[in-house]
DNA sequence: CGCTCCGTGC
């Protein structure tokens, strides 16, 4: 040590004073050159690689060092233990943990923290009592660094499933005095309040790992009490503190308190923090209000992968789907980083727009980046081929999962309802309940509409009955809704007129404009007027519910009741949906609204149609003029059938696609009984699967049939 | 030693 010059010698007394990799190089360089490789100093060289986090170097050093003295210094495995466990090697860290214990080394508070968060990340929670269990053993419990990592450990347990009513051993069996502090039985749930109560000494990690620790597991209040607990303390919030709570109110819906965190961090200089403006991103779009979101992230100064996420998950949570798609293009030529989260906020875009092109390339990079076993992933691409219609695809996708939840189970399970499948949704919803999986609100929203779709009302009113008795959820809006549809188009109108009654919310215009649609099907002109009558109570300005009134009048005959309707009607002003069919074809959208001709092939789609509607005829099919509602000639309503939106669009993909190639429709509203009726006469005609899939479902047209068999 | 983003909804 004494032939060492005495600059390095200070340096070596205080290694805190090199501040880079290249100062500790020329250091451990200086060293070598005097003394070789010397195991104490080495030691220094080596923490100081670790402060440095160089890991190569680190582990490099150490691996040498071990080789020319077997008992390496502990300041050596400490060093080694907290670089790997920060650069996230977790095995790595814990295998060089036991080695140390296991060459004789005594662990301290130096490593413990390291050693937690590893044994954390990894998920081991027999590890994790063990090393609590040292922790006590060797008197490291009241350290403050040890204490913040075991607080973090067990709030990041608390969040696992079935661990409420788990009890921890490690407080029984290493240490007897630990009894009165914990006592038996005590659960892992309080853990983290109760290493908090005991540290002598909290610093403003410990505050927030409380905090979050609550937060992530939904003790919200609890989280604002110690928000306010840690103020009282003098310790004013962090960034840490306030990205741990936004997420609170982005589930409160709580806007207004979200304001008041965002104006918080522009008053206390947290304006570049990336935690809090992803945070604040996704707040904002909890709350519906995506243009504040949109604000946050354009005044990001830098922005990382989560903040493109948050932005894209923003805009396709809020229906802004090809915003969405378009932060999703920006973020990859911006060359981020696409993780797993991207594609499960992504996949829903094109789910909603059934893009199935972009969802099989999506699909197609997921696996190729291994992220397949992902279940946000997995029961996002589910439910994407589900709803453009690909059922098997779907289907097969959910056989592959390793594991399923309720949302994977209900995302099939409502693919199988809009597909008309409704024995397989319910065979699979009874393998869900057989899985162990409980259903919940979606998953009955899901199977109700099976049977509606299928007119299977017992079945429907035993699952309706069981969700509140059987598992304690009451039905809300959508549950009536199924209900109500299903019950109005099996004529049981007096039924579902009482169930709308019996509701213990008022129940919306939607829902009674549901009955008053089955009102018009099956011709009761007294119950509908009842029906119009609560309409107007609650929702004076339904215009769809007066123009369907109007209609249930001139079909009875009662043409004065009708005129006045159509009065109304016109006093509210009338704004009717187009109705709009789109197809694609080689990549490109083609949209057709009904009666357009503006479309250059509409020459050729008129003669297309025309041609069909002939070969139709001779085999037997006429017109079905009960749906179009306007006061015109039978000529007239023959020719605007022909222009439906729908039928311009499969014109058009008949004479763009090679014959045989399935035709693949999507349409805004509902179509047509005559449609549906002469869709499935031209599925015959020109051999071809037609699938129209429209605002509520789908219909697969085949050989003269449709998957829906007439039920709809 | 601590923080942010993800899948199912008539």
């Amino acid at each position: 040590m004494s032939s060492l010059p005495r600059r390095l010698n200070a340096l070596l007394r205080s290694p805190t004073a090199v501040r880079n990799g290249s100062g500790a190089k020329q250091l451990h360089g200086q060293l070598v050159k005097h003394k070789g490789v010397l195991s104490v100093h080495t030691a220094t060289i080596l923490s100081l690689y670790a402060s440095l986090n160089l890991l190569n170097d680190s582990v490099l050093l150490f691996e040498v060092l071990r080789r020319s003295y077997p008992s390496a210094t502990a300041l050596a495995w400490k060093s080694v233990i907290r670089c790997c466990a920060s650069a996230g090697l977790s095995e790595v860290a814990i295998g060089y943990f036991s080695q140390m214990l296991a060459s004789g080394k005594r662990p301290d508070q130096k490593v413990f923290p390291s050693v937690l968060k590893s044994c954390t990340l990894l998920r081991d929670e027999k590890l994790c009592e063990a090393i609590h269990g040292c922790v006590v053993k060797v008197g490291s419990e009241e350290d403050l660094y040890t204490g913040n990592a075991l607080m973090n450990m067990y709030a990041k347990f608390h969040g696992m499933a079935g661990f409420e009513n788990d009890e921890i051993e490690v407080f029984d069996e290493m240490h007897e005095s630990n009894r009165t502090y914990f006592g038996r039985g005590c659960s892992r749930k309080d853990s983290v309040r109760k290493v908090f109560d005991l540290m002598p000494t909290r610093d403003v990690v410990s505050w927030n790992t409380v905090i979050a620790g609550n937060a992530q597991n939904g003790l919200y209040e609890e989280a604002m009490m110690m928000v306010r607990k840690m103020a009282e303390t003098n310790l004013p919030p962090d960034s840490y503190t306030l990205s741990s709570i936004l997420p609170i109110f982005a589930e409160y819906v709580d806007v207004n308190k979200g304001k008041e965190i965002h104006g918080y961090t522009i008053r206390h200089g947290f304006q570049s923090d990336v935690f809090i403006a992803s945070s604040l991103i996704d707040m904002y779009a909890k709350c519906s209000r995506v243009e504040d979101s949109i604000h946050v992230f354009r005044l990001m100064p830098h922005r990382d992968s989560i903040s493109w996420n948050s932005t894209i998950a923003a805009c396709v949570q809020n229906a802004m789907f090809d915003e969405g798609l378009k932060y999703f293009r920006f973020m990859i030529k911006h060359r981020m980083k696409l993780m797993p989260v991207t594609f499960s906020s992504i996949i829903p875009a094109c789910a909603h727009l059934t893009a199935l092109q972009l969802g099989k390339q999506l699909h197609g990079y997921i696996t190729r980046a291994g992220f397949i076993n992902n279940i946000f992933i997995a029961s996002s691409l589910v439910d994407m081929y589900a709803k453009c219609g690909k059922v098997e695809m779907a289907r097969h996708l959910l056989n592959g999962m390793g594991q399923h939840d309720m949302v994977s189970w209900t995302a099939m399970i409502m693919g199988y309802a809009l597909n008309g499948h409704a024995l397989e949704a319910i065979s699979l919803f009874k393998k869900m309940e057989m899985d162990g999986v409980r259903p919940n609100y979606v998953s009955f929203i899901a199977v109700l509409t099976a049977c509606s779709h299928a007119g299977l009302v017992t079945e429907a009113q035993e699952y309706f009955d069981g969700m509140s008795k059987d598992y304690g959820i009451s039905p809300g809006l959508e549950h009536y809704a199924a209900m109500a549809d299903l019950l109005g188009r099996a004529g049981k109108l007096q039924e579902a007129y009482e169930l709308i009654s019996r509701m213990e919310f008022e129940p919306p215009g939607s829902l009674w404009s549901t009955l008053l649609a089955a009102c018009r099907v099956h011709r009761n002109v007294e119950l509908a007027e009842n029906v119009i009558d609560r309409i107007t109570r609650v929702d004076p300005d339904n215009i769809g519910a007066l123009v369907i009134m109007s209609n249930i009048y001139s079909a009875a005959k009662r043409y004065e009741d009708a005129a006045r309707v159509r009065i109304m009607i016109k006093q509210k002003g009338f704004r009717k949906t187009p109705a709009c069919s789109w197809i694609e074809v080689k990549n490109k959208v083609h949209a057709f609204i009904a009666g357009d001709e503006s479309h250059p092939f509409y020459g050729k789609i008129k003669e297309v149609l025309q041609a069909l509607l002939d070969q139709m005829e001779r085999e037997g099919y006429a017109p079905d003029l009960s749906e179009v509602l306007h006061d015109m000639g039978d000529d007239e309503k023959r020719q605007s059938l022909q222009n439906h939106s729908e039928r311009l669009a499969i014109a058009f993909g008949i004479i763009s696609t090679p014959p045989g190639t399935a035709i693949r429709i999507i349409k805004n509203i509902r179509m047509c009984l005559d449609c549906h009726k002469a869709i499935k006469i031209m599925s015959k005609i020109v051999g071809r699967e037609i699938t129209v899939r429209d605002n509520s479902r789908f219909h697969h047209f085949k050989d003269g049939e449709c998957s829906c068999g007439d039920y709809w």
